[in-house]
DNA sequence: CATGAATGAGATTTCATTCAT
DNA sequence: GATGAATGAAATCTCATTCAT
């Protein structure tokens, strides 16, 4: 691995469990294994680094999720896709989430342009739109919908995390999830 | 006002703006009109002033919800009182409500008991376990309903803040998430 | 006791275990039992107080040495007496003892006029002179004979509280060194 | 010299000015020429920098005896040049010197391990350990005879000090002394 | 006199950042 | 480009001292 994906690794890892301003830029070296100032070569300052992460992380949760749910000739199925698609990556990057959870409760957030942020919520809006042309979708705001289906994903991760489900069990509450969802905005 | 008092209002204010580690407690005095050493005669350490403000939060949010929410006979209509005062007070309470966002997503949520954290969670877990006693509400796990009102919740002060609508708007879309809401678990 | 009293004694135990400046005066003032300010009252520094101490510790051993050491007839009877008075006050105030070592290897030293100091080895010094005056003793400087004594004597001390001796070995040992000692400058 | 050095010698020549507490570690970086930061990096704590001095002193007192005392076939040279060859360092080393009695009588002695204190008077134990066997030396315990002997030297400093005599008639009663010495243990 | 809350100067320590090698 | 020693600004926290009650 290159030394600058190293260091992004050692920051993900420290900043959740210590905060970003509890984790000094010499243990992200350390624990990246490389040299002090050479976190200084990669990053300009600590913030840059910051945020450099969260975009990687969009990046990655994003292209992950487009890659992973097929577009079906359903539309119910093609929702039903991007929802688990993401819901799963959020499971497989317990860490990651947590991150993006901190950085954008944090006053970091404000030095990121909000389209930057938006970006992400791109595909299922595009998706809304058009179930809501089709009929199949309460005509309800499409950003008031984005905010539904994305504080149900939320709570519904954390409620994971508290629970140590089994795999099973955890399908069958992320599926069960799915069809309050459907009703609610249908 | 008292200067405790000052100081965690104080403090509360600055938390929100430049986050947990980018306010020094030479600012929090300052901001308090209060001498630097007095902060440390009130609070042991900045840490236990982080979260003795937010032990405080939480009191002043729940015994608001308490005095503010009338038990009725119907069921719907007790719950939702406590829907509405919830939401009136976290409308209302902005600032606090982000440094309680901030704090429980901060290593620092650590420092509190499960216990305390639940507390406040506890008229409305009582109050859905009787609604699945009488059969008005889906016979789901009590957890995990509450999850999905509060993600509701906070998702939907999260739109609100972003959309600044007028006050009767702003009722209107309360009200209509109410009744998704009611829909769902029902 | 009065409160005076209190401080001093509060101060002797605690300067002792954590040194002059381990020891914060509001610490004094509550193992005394007194509220903060009335130190101040009693002393009007810090520094004031160590050397009141200082001073009232030298006191008591010169009182209690004069007190506990009958003038005989006999010029070694007369020192020995004087001698075993000494050890007998240090090894039953060894707190004490050590606050002297102590102030006496700081910088404090420098707050007291070396005229006050010297007052205690008054007594011995004008028994030394008559020693010598009357051929007993070797002829050498009073001051040269004094700092040979005293550092046995505090040797001596060091070395019976490390080994813990019975009462009767710790007083035979005592014994045997005035003999040494004895030998040595007669 | 390097910056370790540098530290270790200001902060020598200002601990045994002002005491420990007295003196700001900023002060010491200042006298040492180097910046406040540096000094942690090379001490990680205050502590660690007096008690680092505290064993780099000992360590050349030690270093200073064993090379600066030759050993005869006669035991009473051999422990005379012990006995001169410590004294020699002692005075030619005032402050270092001081800087020991000062610690030793301080709360910061309890940092070290007593066998790391006791390790400075192995050679002197040895050596009169064979003195006893041989006949030639009191059959006192050994750690009496080496506080008899160390209690003398230390008296016999702080009397040089207090006295400012020229070398000739301080070499004079350096003698002098260990004739007195000599004769109460042989 | 006694009190103890309030003060603020000052101490130790941390850490983002630089730069000579 | 990589290194890590050096930097010094800034943060948290302590504590002798004051003074209104």
């Amino acid at each position: 691995m290159e030394k600058t994906n190293k260091i992004l690794d050692a920051a993900l890892k420290l900043f959740v469990e210590y905060g970003f301003h509890g984790t000094p830029t010499s243990k992200i070296a350390q624990e990246a294994g490389v040299a002090n100032g050479t976190l200084f070569n990669k990053f300009k300052t600590k913030d840059d680094l910051i945020v450099a992460l969260f975009v990687d992380i969009e990046l990655r949760m994003s292209k992950f999720v487009e890659e992973n749910s097929k577009e079906t000739t359903s539309f119910k199925d093609t929702f039903k896709e991007l929802y688990f698609a993401s819901l799963y990556w959020i499971i497989d990057n317990k860490i990651e989430f947590r991150f993006v959870q901190q950085f954008k409760t944090s006053p970091f957030l404000s030095l990121i342009a909000p389209e930057e942020i938006e970006k992400a919520h791109k595909p299922i809006c595009e998706l809304l739109q058009k179930g809501i042309e089709a009929g199949v979708i309460k005509p309800l705001p499409v950003d008031y919908l984005v905010m539904l289906i994305s504080s149900l994903i939320y709570g519904l991760n954390d409620y994971l995390i508290k629970n140590e489900f089994s795999k099973p069990k955890q399908h069958a509450v992320i599926s069960d999830t799915f069809d309050l969802l459907w009703d609610m905005i249908t």
